[in-house]
DNA sequence: CCGTCTGTGATAGCATGCATGTATTCATGT
DNA sequence: ACATGAATACATGCATGCTATCACAGACGG
């Protein structure tokens, strides 16, 4: 069973984005759809003000496109751009797993078998925005671990891309048919090994597969 | 002499964005210092909300420091921060010139050269503002060409940084001593002739130089 | 003398109203 | 029927006022 525990926000702005967010995964608006201020104003009970915020926020990160006197809207992005995200991507986590075998503390590890256990949890209940977001944790466990802030920020930024991306790209995705969390495991292990090589190889090998799996259906 | 051209802009929010970049770049404003809405927007002739719009998206770009409920700061990257703004920019705009070796366009190519001529106009009249615009262009159009927006996109934000960060860190920066143009010639050459061994390790050597560069004064 | 608490000032967060620009619709003419 | 144009409805951009929160200073107690 699915209880929905109470999101955690410092500001309206910050709520706005979340929620607009867990749409998204949700599957709640559609790619390419209109997103008048008033009307998520209204509906999330907020002004107009913190929505605007949450929405550039999103198109900083590329999630939805805004015209200058015109409006916002959800980005539908191409397969073409798909992949020139996952292109962009793979060049920032392979860096980032790279330094990450070299410096990852015992506490990060832990972290990512914590991840990868959440992942599995995720995965037998068959939810997919709670997996999306466990998905998201093991990257980004990693990217901190580089100790490149910069880099870090810049995987988050990806993170919200590409998690956006497997929905808006494929509403039929099937968890249970991906094999990430096997590769996020061997993953796991070559870290722990500290298996730089090993590592990065393993990533680049996963990002591929995602990709590849995301442009099946369509 | 220099001639102030009047700055191109959509909204006051965007005139707020280039203005205050403008103030940093010309060390109008110094790092860490503290940057009320109120007190800008006086100065700017509008009101705080353009404003507010204005630092978030220098926040997002690294430039300024938000503390929700405290305020905006402008960034003070430490010479760490910068040594991992680089490692980000290499893995960056390696891949982005590339991938442009293969595909640049003729119309790309001579842009190129165009810049390269701008920096020699900004070398002659010792403009560091102007220098550091064109240089920015320099790599735009090689990120451009790569025809991944994305990468595109992402190279767009780290030079920001690290145009401002060139003027945060080096207050005495000497556009004289800075070979930057004869290597951005080199670059280009290798791109004409499409040698994308040969462009990579050229960028990769003039990005290594530039932080170099960077890190004597301090 | 130092730590803690409290009040006061200042600043960011948010709501709201007005102005400006855009999109849609409908009428008009070819 | 189609293209063109004006009018209208609507959404965004911006300004302003109010409120909540934070930072700092001074008072109080240990």
């Amino acid at each position: 069973m699915m209880i929905m525990e109470p999101r955690l926000y410092t500001t309206s702005a910050d709520y706005v984005y979340q929620e607009l967010r867990h749409r998204i995964v949700t599957k709640q608006l559609k790619p390419g759809q209109r997103l008048p201020e008033v009307n998520i104003a209204v509906q999330m009970g907020v002004s107009r003000t913190p929505v605007r915020e949450a929405l550039r926020r999103l198109a900083s990160e590329g999630l939805v496109l805004i015209i200058p006197n015109s409006g916002a809207r959800l980005a539908s992005p191409t397969r073409r751009e798909m992949e020139d995200t996952y292109a962009v991507r793979e060049q920032l986590e392979c860096i980032s797993v790279s330094i990450a075998a070299t410096r990852i503390s015992e506490r990060n590890l832990r972290r990512l078998d914590d991840a990868i256990l959440e992942e599995e949890n995720a995965f037998a209940e068959k939810n997919l925005e709670f997996y999306l977001e466990v998905n998201e944790n093991f990257h980004r466990i990693i990217a901190e671990s580089s100790g490149n802030r910069v880099l870090a920020e810049f995987v988050e930024n990806i993170l919200a891309r590409t998690n956006a991306y497997v929905v808006f790209y494929d509403p039929f995705y099937d968890i249970a048919e991906n094999p990430s969390i096997a590769q996020h495991k061997a993953i796991a292990l070559a870290l722990k090994a500290k298996d730089r090589e090993k590592a990065v190889e393993l990533m680049r090998e996963h990002l591929k597969l995602s990709l590849f799996d995301l442009k099946k259906p369509a």
